[in-house]
DNA sequence: CTTCTGGATCGAACGGTGTTCGTATATGGC
DNA sequence: GCCATATACGAACACCGTTCGATCCAGAAG
């Protein structure tokens, strides 16, 4: 921890084109990544922009565009840097169902702290080096489970965009909204549902209440069970195959 | 189809406050809602904005708030519109699977064909008349399988979250690329990957070549064949369990 | 037929956005 | 000590969604 800052000295009479020279030459990509990041997890993904970034750093938008090509790129650095809290195990060939989930699972949880993150990689794969750490940790699980290479190469694709979508749409709720909230909302969408006219809807009407009960942890749970037997149904037909 | 309209006659002398008065009284929703549509179309959801919709209507983007809330709303209208598009057959308790793998495949292509806009449908969940039809549809097909009500519930909401991204992913490349710019695009991520360090990367360096290799069509399958293939087994497990 | 009124219309403006241009500046290599 | 070059950055451009208020006019009320 260093000590609070002093306030900025008054400028000098003369008028000052520069606010502050003794702070030339500390801009770089970490710094600029690391107040993205801030941005992102105080506001989400909405809350991120040039100007704000610059005006953390006491400096103008322009200055950002010597580290970083643009906002898109700016975007990568942080996601990436997201994934650095992710560790994916050793492969242990006789769990790697498990291990597939629990990887999946901790990835998820990862994007979802950091709000909606997730989106950049929906946008496009972003190439850094944790992404690239975790798709061989992700890759040494599924071989020495001893899928076969066609699946694996679909499920990697399958799985990543999986996870990303569901990190975030769950990002969509606003942090701050409490159970009774989300509840409220659901009840609401419930009640609709069940008001629909019976002849032109007979399912939504009878299934109103059913479709809206699952609660988030079944949802994931659900979702990833499905992702991973699925990939393992299709390994046995593609080892069968063979 | 109409003859080509005539230019605008020049103005009247002293000042014109309305552009051409014999316009008023045209706007409403559904006009709206078409060039909105247009629009995506031309350039997906990046060239939607109300000032363009405006100004095709010749008329000020304030005008069109007295129709449409604001763009979020006007966005879902357009998805509702396209979903208008997707017909769901009649249920036939013994097909189904491949009943719901063919839904999900049509709904994947109709969104596909309106550029990025499945995006839409990730942000929120658009409660629009066309929705409503189709989830009816899906669900009277889950429900003629004896899918369990559980199951049934986790699984809608899961479809569409899948089909919502596969489709919202494919958009993003840009329609007018050639199959060889994206054959080429390929080649150099695979080129990146064999050429990361073998110590550390050993998986990675390994698959490049396996990894880029499937096409398009067969990721939708396979994605589509781990949904439903995922949602039998649990239903077959959620049958057991009753 | 006149008057009233409430919704539709819409010019102008507000406060933002990403990005570029041109110029100023300070530092590393000679 | 000089200079090329990467960095810094004020200003501006071309957009964006949305709001405010004034204006207009169809249809209801009298």
């Amino acid at each position: 921890m260093m000590a609070e800052p002093l306030p900025e000295p008054p400028p000098r009479f003369g008028g000052t084109r520069r606010s502050d020279p003794r702070k030339r030459r500390t801009l770089n990509r970490e710094t600029i990544v690391d107040v993205a990041l801030e941005l992102v997890d105080a506001e989400g993904l909405e809350g991120l922009s040039m100007r704000r970034v610059a005006d953390r750093l006491e400096t103008g938008p322009a200055s950002l565009y010597a580290h970083v090509a643009n906002k898109d790129e700016l975007m990568e650095l942080v996601y990436d840097r997201v994934l650095a809290e992710v560790h994916v195990p050793e492969p242990d060939k006789r769990r790697w169902e498990e291990q597939l989930k629990d990887a999946l699972r901790q990835l998820y949880n990862v994007l979802v702290a950091h709000r909606d993150i997730a989106f950049v990689s929906m946008a496009r794969v972003p190439v850094g080096p944790n992404m690239l750490r975790v798709a061989e940790g992700l890759l040494a699980i599924l071989r020495a489970g001893g899928v076969p290479e066609r699946v694996i190469a679909l499920a990697m694709d399958y799985a990543s965009l999986a996870v990303n979508s569901l990190a975030y749409e769950e990002s969509l709720y606003p942090p701050d909204a409490t159970a009774n909230q989300i509840d409220a909302y659901y009840r609401q969408v419930t009640d609709y549902f069940a008001s629909l006219p019976a002849d032109r809807f007979p399912n939504l009407a009878a299934m109103a209440g059913a479709l809206m009960e699952p609660e988030r942890d079944e949802r994931l749970d659900f979702a990833f069970d499905v992702l991973v037997q699925g990939i393992a149904a299709l390994a046995r037909a593609g080892k069968r195959r063979k």
